[in-house]
DNA sequence: ACCTATGTTGATAC
DNA sequence: GGTATCAACATAGG
């Protein structure tokens, strides 16, 4: 699931439920998880310790901790969530936990393992937010090469947050084939690209996840166009399974 | 049983 | 440097 607007609301879970409670022990045991950590270097680094901001780029999560302490970075990988006070999982699927002075906990769940724990994540390598991305950054990073479009959407040096799922609904909302090349979109093209990229990841956040898109509904099960109801060319572009209306994303 | 597909990313090769 | 491919992980479904 989590794309930007999963990632946005489980930040703020963290903001409403996790925030100024002290930590009085972390499971990091998980040493794929917690890379490049050891196991008990994160638990170490956070004990005694409370959280006290969660912040968001893309789909990365970093929550500051009180007295210098490090940032605690996390990451939902393909399949995580973030779950407060909520009692332990099975299978070990809480790949990462902390549990609270008074009782409670928060444990990073995922039944696949390719969420991630880690102390100051580097943020360099990521792009603007794909909410707030200006216009110029826009025109001036996404606009250039010779990858399809939605390949460049989905690379998170260039904007961050968008998935596959937000890629296929952003650019039905632009009107744009996904396969065409960056480089030949005009500067019209890339400000409709922009809008529709803002619009459809706010749109998601507010409505509670890239699941309520109007194209990502009819996904899959021989979709049609929620517009004019031609069926959903599919193919994989940028190395992703890919919807699309040939009708109203015309590739000219 | 076996094969494919799945919202992520990161390493590698051209 | 930009681009493409595969691998990492574990589960679900045909």
């Amino acid at each position: 699931m989590p794309e930007l607007p999963e990632v946005e609301r489980a930040r703020e879970s963290i903001e409403g439920g996790a925030l100024h409670r002290r930590i009085a022990a972390v499971d990091d045991a998980d040493s794929y998880v917690c890379r490049p950590h050891a196991p008990g270097e994160i638990a170490a680094a956070l004990e005694g310790r409370e959280l006290t901001v969660a912040h968001r780029r893309g789909k990365t999560m970093w929550v500051e901790t009180d007295d210098g302490g490090p940032d605690l970075g996390l990451h939902l990988g393909m399949a995580g969530r973030i779950a407060i006070d909520e009692s332990p999982a099975p299978n070990h699927w809480d790949r990462f936990t902390l549990e609270f002075e008074d009782g409670g906990r928060l444990a990073l769940r995922d039944k696949r393992r390719l969420s991630r724990a880690r102390l100051d994540p580097d943020l360099e390598d990521l792009g603007p937010d794909a909410a707030e991305v200006s216009r110029a950054h826009f025109r001036d990073r996404v606009g250039r090469g010779t990858a399809p479009i939605k390949a460049r959407l989905l690379d998170q040096s260039v904007v961050a947050g968008v998935g596959n799922l937000l890629a296929d609904e952003t650019l039905w909302r632009a009107r744009l084939d996904p396969r065409r090349s960056c480089g030949e979109l005009d500067l019209e093209d890339l400000d409709a690209l922009r809008r529709a990229l803002r619009a459809a990841t706010r749109d998601a956040v507010r409505q509670g996840g890239v699941h309520t898109g109007r194209l990502v509904r009819e996904r899959g099960r021989g979709g049609r166009c929620p517009a004019c109801r031609t069926p959903l060319e599919r193919a994989t572009v940028g190395g992703r399974t890919t919807f699309w209306c040939p009708r109203h994303q015309p590739s000219g």
